[in-house]
DNA sequence: AACTTATGTAAGTGTCGCTCACATATGTGA
DNA sequence: TCACATATGTGAGCGACACTTACATAAGTT
């Protein structure tokens, strides 16, 4: 159901129903359109079908909307990574694998959410739920490398390899966004290019002495 | 020199003298200051003492203006990596880590001209200007990792190993420019993660020597 | 000096972010 | 059931902005 749709379907009468969630949904989908800096509240306001002036009841500006539909998409990148390993062993390298590649096809399926998600320049230190939002993936991130290294989540060597998988996907994540990997001439295979980065990372840590 | 002195000193009379260039710095200033969303062509003009209408006698718009500052900046960042590498030893790793810091250092020093650089959303950076300057970039890179692995630049190791290195460093920009780093209660030193990077990359391509 | 071109200004248009006064629906306690 | 507080909508309007148009001034060319 289309944001439009929705808005004729919730607004029987005078008032809307459910319009906090839909301008986040109809702000969302303007971002993937058009871009971070195109969307207007204006237009937000036009797709739910209600004035320009009903979403400042509900937000207090057009910072504040951007900061929720970010912290929509970093609620779902967490649910995504969460998903992504339920299935696979605990400790095993798959599991480092599966996690980059949720972060990769999050990135994939929404730019324009994504970047904003984590192209945010203003107060993050305002905005507490978005950080604990992303930390807390953070550390879904880190569990999987304290599980393959066999050592605590707060040992230095696993914060250093999770940080450096995670550089790693992040700068990925920008690079094909603005598809620089075609426009560079490289070929390169995802899924062996994630195996070459866990093997790079993690090949020299298992058998033998770990960094730090 | 300020812009606005500049503007001063070359607006001697009715024409300005160097409006275009002072205009790509005074939105340079504007967007380091209050990020790429919030800078206006109106202030960008009151900087260097003009009309709001002489902009677009060298710009065709915002999104013109904004692709002259992202060159600007790419271009400074091709200088600055090619200079980062003149005084060490062809095919060193040190070479490497030097361009990863130059990377980095350019990041720091100017985090909105930085994400505009490298985040202009699609249509606009296929302006050819700005993706050949940041192919000569890459190919600076390129170069470097071909010495190192004593092969060609166009070999497919080359390549991967090379991008290997621009996701990990374009991703801790990105990631520092947020502070994630210490809002996730990390503390890397930065010149250990570099070589550890390098290492981690290079480690078992030339018989396990280490970054210097 | 006359003509062309480059580069500036002032005024105006439409959009936008946001506010304010006011209208309408909803929930609550007497 | 009804007054009343509260939540959520509207329309009008303000100032800022991107951008355009018509015109003014300077600079180069012949």
């Amino acid at each position: 159901m289309s944001v439009e749709e929705a808005a004729i379907v919730a607004k029987a009468g005078y008032h809307h129903g459910d319009l906090k969630a839909q301008l986040v949904e109809a702000v969302r989908q303007l971002v993937e359109e058009k871009g971070p800096d195109e969307f207007s509240i204006a237009e937000a306001s036009r797709l739910a079908g209600v004035s320009t002036a009903a979403p400042y009841k509900h937000f207090k500006d057009r910072h504040a909307i951007l900061h929720a539909v970010a912290l929509d998409g970093m609620e779902r990148l967490e649910a995504a990574m969460r998903a992504a390993i339920t299935d696979l062993p605990k400790g095993s390298l798959a599991r480092i694998d599966a996690l980059g590649q949720a972060y990769i096809d999050f990135a994939r399926s929404g730019p324009g959410v994504f970047r904003l998600t984590f192209g945010l320049t203003d107060g993050h230190d305002a905005e507490p739920e978005l950080m604990d939002c992303g930390r807390s993936c953070f550390e879904i991130l880190l569990g999987a490398v304290a599980d393959v290294l066999e050592r605590p989540m707060d040992a230095p060597e696993v914060g250093l390899r999770a940080y450096m998988l995670w550089t790693f996907v992040h700068g990925h994540c920008f690079l094909i966004l603005d598809n620089k990997l075609t426009k560079m001439e490289l070929e390169i295979d995802e899924p062996f290019l994630l195996s070459q980065v866990s093997q790079a990372i993690f090949g020299n840590a298992r058998g033998g002495q770990a960094a730090g």
